[in-house]
DNA sequence: GCAGGCTGCTGCAAAAATTGCAGCGGCTTA
DNA sequence: TAAGCCGCTGCAATTTTTGCAGCAGCCTGC
């Protein structure tokens, strides 16, 4: 493909942080790579990347391009996919940044349902804390965004947002589990495990703690989901989640869950969100509108 | 320049509509212009023009394309500037295409304060009825667009909105100064210039007119307002105007006007807008913001 | 109905560009 | 101080692009 062929050299110089390496990865010499560079820089009349000991850097005109080039990349690939579509095929490429929470169910099941209908589409799933996944979103690693309470950088554009209280996770013979709902005073009891810091559920239960001037004693801290479920099982102790991640199906006999009181711990916000500004390829666009529909179906759009 | 040569290409076929016509244009051969679009034909794997008997004409997938290709052109003369903003200099160009009513004062006098800060920023204005304005914004040949009562195309962003109600324009010494506001009613019984059918304003009187049950009966119908505003100050007659087109400065001796009372005519709305997710050249942007605070100073958002 | 003029397209050779090789000097690290 | 990166350059080989001339196809006007 030689149409955006030295955008597309450039992208990897960017990502690869020298020219020589880029150059390996591309298939070519460093030679003609780095002439290009110099016929770009000529043509601009700037310095794309800075010169350093150990490889180049973009410098801040760089950075202006770079963010032009990554667009027009990811727009003809979009173009080629709705060419494709004028022949009635169905291709295309979603990738997706997301919060540990919508890996053991929701989206798995989305994906699903999206490639029965649409099976040349193909998927990237990256798992990404609420920063780097706005971030992703910004250097087009990522199309779509699904995060916890994220940090709404200036460039993201929320597509759909939907209420996501937090719920003590138990085993079914806990006895959190004979109330509706559970108080965070009630949880205090019991031994807990919870998220580490930067994760939105960590965040939630830190600043509820702090406003009802209680401790929370974790006796298990770990940035994974997946363990804590295991450890909460294994323990017999009480973890917490939002239901999104909570896969109703296989976890139906090992735990079970209780909202926790909103008066002690407001409810967090699921957010979808794209690169303000962004067309997103055809394949992407479809899928973030069956996942709207599905989000709001579910849980409550705010 | 090298980079996106063939996207300039591309673009210069569109608009000539055939290969010969773009290759002249261009200084350069048929030969070389027709195999660049074979070689990228064969890229994409379809065609991108139909071939005709008397030149070629973009085919459904040339029209996905061309969309992109014109978006990545103006994307990267944004990014030159704004990268020559990294040097302290403030160039650029910005295309506006408007309606009539912005042409005799408003138009002239802020584009004269813009430049005035940034005189290496060059202006094109067109002149567009409300529906070719909007074209223009989708096919690049207009950064924004200043249209009254517009259509409204999907395509069309809103930036801001102002309203504008008619006004009865007259000579001074007319009878109907007498009062503060005029009624419909009261200017029929005056002979009276009004714009031809397609202009926001005609529009706005015809659909009173209905509603009252009146008929205009025009003595002098112009696509020109211009033309309306002298015929009105030599035959002493009524004609109308929004207040964004009254030269309050020029006009103060000649003429004057009386806003129409808004339960005969409701008011009309002047619309500023561009391109649904396009982002603008610097130069335009900031020209956008700069119209956005002296539109909303003036007249009352919307 | 048949030139004349326009179109896009192609074979071939010339021109221009890109590329690869080898090697230079600069810098950091061991 | 030596080894190992790095980006960059002169030169030659290679590839790509371009221009010329000429082809067939289509429409228009006489």
């Amino acid at each position: 493909m030689r149409y955006l062929e030295t955008a597309r050299y450039i992208d990897a110089i960017a990502k690869a942080g020298s020219i020589r390496g880029a150059a390996e990865s591309l298939s070519i010499t460093s030679t003609a790579l780095n002439r290009r560079i110099l016929a770009l820089e000529d043509e601009l009349g700037v310095q794309i990347f800075e010169r350093l000991a150990h490889g180049v850097r973009l410098s801040s005109a760089g950075e202006i391009l770079i963010s032009a080039i990554r667009n027009q990349i990811s727009d003809m690939e979009r173009v080629k996919s709705q060419i494709a579509d004028l022949a009635g095929e169905r291709r295309g490429h979603v990738t997706i940044a997301c919060s540990q929470a919508l890996l053991p169910y929701f989206l798995p099941m989305q994906i699903a349902r999206y490639r029965k209908e649409h099976p040349k589409v193909t998927f990237d799933l990256h798992l990404r804390d609420r920063e780097a996944a706005e971030k992703a979103l910004a250097d087009y690693t990522a199309d779509l965004a699904l995060v916890f309470e994220p940090v709404r950088m200036a460039e993201f554009h929320t597509i759909l947002r939907v209420r996501q209280p937090v719920h003590a996770v138990m085993t079914p013979d806990h006895p959190l589990t004979e109330k509706k709902t559970v108080r965070l005073s009630d949880c205090l009891s019991y031994p807990m495990a919870v998220p580490t810091a930067p994760y939105g559920v960590r965040h939630l239960l830190d600043i509820a703690a702090l406003s009802a001037q209680v401790r929370l004693n974790p006796v298990i801290e770990s940035d994974s989901f997946e363990f804590l479920r295991n450890i909460a099982i294994a323990e017999n102790i009480i973890s917490f989640q939002i239901p999104i991640g909570l896969n109703n199906v296989t976890m139906a006999g090992m735990m079970t869950s209780r909202p926790l009181d909103q008066r002690d711990v407001p409810a967090g916000v699921l957010y979808m969100g794209q690169l303000r500004g962004r067309t997103l390829p055809v394949a992407s666009a479809r899928f973030a509108a069956q996942l709207s529909v599905a989000l709001s179906e579910l849980y409550e759009v705010c």
